[in-house]
RNA sequence: GCGACUGUAGCUCAGUUGGUUAGAGCGCCGGUUUGUGGUACCGGAGGUCGAGGGUUCGAACCCCUUCAGUCGCCCCA
């Protein structure tokens, strides 16, 4: 009987829409940018913390607050078997925020903590944007000062350096100013637009009611006509909020980070207070922000907790990763080929030796024993050690690819003490 | 939620105005050649043409629906 004749046949389930299953480079660059955030965080004595995947869904309701779309139709959320709601984070922050409450974590205050992981919104997939993407988050949670800004914004700044993607990201800036002066912004803002509401885009007329703020950074023609006449927020500021933007702004100039002003950089939460910030790039095509965030001193309070002062970043790892690119190849310092089966042993052998003592190796034992230097070679190790047994001799080969690999001698050494063994 | 474009072998893609048994390159597997070798050649496996329906004597090709992908809008915590 044939399989196709008594086999149904099994669909195979596919993978979740917006999900992602990074390989190969892709996977390569992603690794390196979180290898290199972990690095650049032990730097500034940021501590790592590891954070649940999901909460219930007051945590992020909460903070979300009035923008009811995100809340509603962009927040993956369920109802466990007791019948909570429970949501898979959409963000770092909320939940960094709870633990900091729930923890007693104000007895480290000021505390810095950096993460890094899988979030969740449902949104529809295009470029840069997943359903399930990965950032890396750094926080200052309990200081007021404008000092940790400009901590928080060099490191930032250090770590894109570092990933050598600085070239054409530019860190734009702006202040929201404390409760009082954003408010009055904002209703300045929305005096001068509903005065013109009607030949504002239709999308724009609708962000005059729901977040006119936004109307700010609309990308329509329309309403652009009137965004560079608009209120800006620097006449609204009072003495103490200047000062404060005046400190961050000089800082960053202090630590040699290049900044530029964006009066049009707003958030669309209550909570977010005075520091601003997007490092942005034209490379990405719609999706221009490589690393966001802000001081969001009001956080802690629509969660219940006591009033306290943060402020913090996020940046997307396969944004990041987009932009670091292909990495050079990372080839093996040895690959062992048993060219016959009577050598295959002896291959497994020898190539744990060189992994105890410290090498990176492959060996080729597998698939047509002719075939396998071929196959060997092409993944283009530094050197390549040939186990054989032909003529009923065993015949040992060594190929150093490179003169200049410095480790030659080591390898060949190992080889030479296995043969003699 | 809305719009545009795209789905053919593991991958990258051909496939004529609708017409026999759907092809190539790469990769994979087997073999021959080479025998300090990244070569060349021979052979093989692998396809519900994304899925479902319709038009037609006949559909990979035309129509509808659906799913998925890509890019953009909305949103962006």
């Amino acid at each position: 009987m044939s399989k196709s004749e008594n086999t149904t046949r099994i669909e195979t389930p596919q993978a979740i829409r917006g999900t992602q299953d990074i390989f190969g480079p892709d996977a390569d660059a992603f690794a390196h940018v979180v290898e290199t955030f972990e690095r650049v965080r032990r730097l500034y004595r940021f501590r790592r913390v590891e954070m649940p995947v999901f909460e219930k869904t007051a945590v992020f309701s909460r903070s979300l607050g009035e923008t009811t779309d995100v809340v509603s139709k962009e927040m993956y959320s369920f109802e466990d078997r007791g019948g909570e709601s429970l949501t898979l984070r959409p963000e770092f922050t909320a939940g960094l925020a709870r633990a900091y409450i729930t923890n007693g974590w104000r007895q480290y205050a000021p505390v810095k903590l950096a993460t890094h992981g899988p979030l969740f919104r449902y949104e529809r997939p295009q470029k840069g944007r997943y359903r399930q993407f990965h950032q890396i988050d750094a926080e200052i949670i309990g200081a007021a000062e404008p000092t940790v800004d400009v901590e928080l914004l060099v490191m930032a700044d250090q770590l894109l350096k570092e990933l050598g993607i600085a070239d054409g990201v530019t860190l734009t800036l702006n202040t929201l100013g404390d409760a009082e002066s954003r408010e009055a912004w904002r209703a300045a803002l929305i005096e001068y637009f509903r005065a013109v509401k009607a030949d504002l885009s239709e999308d724009s007329q609708e962000r005059l009611e729901k977040n006119p703020l936004r109307i700010l950074d609309s990308k329509d023609p329309r309403d652009k006509v009137f965004v560079a006449d608009a209120p800006r927020i620097d006449d609204f500021l009072n003495a103490e909020a200047q000062d404060f933007f005046a400190a961050v702004t000089s800082g960053l100039d202090a630590a040699g980070v290049a900044w530029e002003r964006n009066g049009a950089l707003v958030r669309g939460l209550d909570y977010y207070r005075h520091t601003a910030f997007e490092f942005v790039t034209t490379r990405l095509g719609a999706q221009g922000t490589v690393l966001g965030g802000g001081r969001y001193d009001g956080l802690m309070e629509s969660l219940g907790g006591p009033a306290t002062p943060a402020v913090g970043w996020a940046a997307g790892i396969e944004r990041l990763a987009m932009l670091v690119g292909e990495l050079p190849y990372d080839r093996s310092d040895v690959a062992v080929v048993a060219e016959s089966r009577e050598r295959e042993v002896d291959a497994s052998v020898l190539v744990a030796a060189y992994r105890r003592a410290g090498f990176s190796a492959e060996a080729f034992v597998t698939g047509s024993p002719r075939k396998r230097y071929d196959k060997a070679q092409k993944t283009q190790p530094h050197t390549i050690v040939s186990l054989d047994f032909r003529d009923q001799q065993y015949v040992n080969g060594f190929k150093c690819d490179e003169a200049l690999y410095p480790k030659m001698a080591e390898v060949q050494a190992i080889l030479d003490h296995f043969i003699k063994a």
